[in-house]
DNA sequence: GTCAATGTGTTGTCCTGACATTCGGCCGGG
DNA sequence: CCCGGCCGAATGTCAGGACAACACATTGAC
């Protein structure tokens, strides 16, 4: 068991771990590394690729992290079983509709500044009645109708407008705007659809929707947006993997 | 800022990084380290607990994991503002409504050895039409229905009895027989009830359900339980913590 | 007074080394 | 033939050190 062909290229400001990392999921995702292959111990990774063992140590767990495979102490590193799919990270609705190949596009119903509502404000960690940036969009699919999106934004950090918002997802006008997200609570679940949303959806009235609540807090541990949407869950649903330990 | 008081038992079997992992999230838990606040920096810490900077590293890192505090280089470490919320983990619904103080109970509807449907095959990565144990279950909590859970495990581990099922979460059963959970693949959705569904949830018929359906794998990175779940929307949410690096 | 350069403190990365713990197979005794 | 103990191999934990990258405040130049 020689593994598949990896080399790190140490005058890259990419961390050594990280191109260690990205290269074995690579090629796990080829296939290259087929499910339930065992990987190199760590000592004879880090002889073959000249790093010490904490570097490819730290490879290695970002990839059980990630859900891709599996240690078990005295024995090995193995290949999780079956084909693994991508969780919901830290992106937008808008990218992860461009991978996979649908054309994303938004209208914009809402943007405007105003007194921050009390659940919101219990959210963001504000005061009530201090002033937010409210926004309010409708997304498409392929242009179907895919989800009703509403946030709420400290007005701090960026400004919002109509021509960003129409172009690009939320979590990139932020990140552009050197706001980095590092983490968000999510609460996920259902509710019928209401006869105005059912019409701006292409749903009819008490059809099921798929709703979630996110607060999503920066590099800062502030809280930098609170959104509210729903899904049609008919044509919508959130993938999530856990990884333990 | 010394911060919390803190203390590690070199003699316990307990890891050390877990041991100040876990009082610093008490501390924040209580209160005594408020959101906003800064950790002392990890060489203060690593000379304060008499440990190395990588064990006060590692300690810290499991709390970025688990979403409590936030870290910034060239700056330092802080709680995460707002109160923060345990995400889904590995449990099951079992040990969530119990520490919930919600009283759990099960009623099994069924429990027999059958041939593994196509889609559960593909999902546990094991040949269609090879014998499975399968298991349906209607949850309640304080006595009021919740959700019907269908679940598919393969045969080889561990034989499930009606007594066991009754009294503990599946989870509870699979740890106890010494299998190890590590990680699973979730998707989360919803639909409207069937008639037979909504009869049994105590809704009425077309309400909507949270679904999810859930593939775990154990630390020989073998799938070991198929999950196919519906949830009264009205009574259950999930909630995920997502934390990035 | 404004702005750039510098300095200090912190986390990020990487190294070497050591011992503990666990698993699973080998081998020998009964 | 079965079972128990031994032992090698792998991951888990921990130490101590070094330098890099970065943020922020202070200082200095213009």
């Amino acid at each position: 068991m020689t593994g598949p062909e990896i080399a790190v290229d140490r005058s890259s400001p990419v961390p050594l771990y990280f191109q260690v990392a990205e290269q074995f999921a690579a090629a796990i995702q080829r296939g290259e590394l087929a499910p339930g292959d065992r990987l190199d111990s760590e000592l004879q990774l880090a002889d073959r690729l000249g790093l010490s063992r904490p570097t490819v140590r730290q490879a290695i767990q970002h990839l059980v992290d990630k859900g891709l495979i599996v240690r078990r102490r005295g024995v090995g590193t193995q290949v999780v079983r079956g084909e693994v799919r991508r969780g919901v990270e830290l992106t937008s609705l808008h990218d992860d509709l461009a991978r996979a190949g649908r054309q994303p596009s938004t209208s914009v119903l809402e943007l405007a500044t105003v007194a921050c509502p009390v659940e919101v404000a219990t959210a963001l960690d504000v005061t009530a009645g201090s002033e937010v940036q409210h926004l309010r969009r409708l997304r498409f699919a392929d242009g179907e109708p895919l989800a009703v999106m509403e946030n709420w934004l400290p007005l701090h950090p960026v400004r919002l407008t109509l021509d960003a918002l129409q172009a690009r997802g939320l979590y990139a006008i932020l990140r552009a705007a050197g706001i980095r997200v590092r983490g968000a609570q999510q609460r996920i679940g259902a509710r019928a659809a209401t006869g105005a949303e059912a019409q701006m959806l292409g749903e009819r009235r008490g059809a099921p929707l798929l709703t979630m609540t996110r607060t999503a807090y920066d590099d800062h541990g502030r809280y930098v947006e609170h959104g509210a949407h729903i899904y049609r869950a008919s044509r919508y649903s959130l993938e999530v993997t856990v990884a333990e330990r």
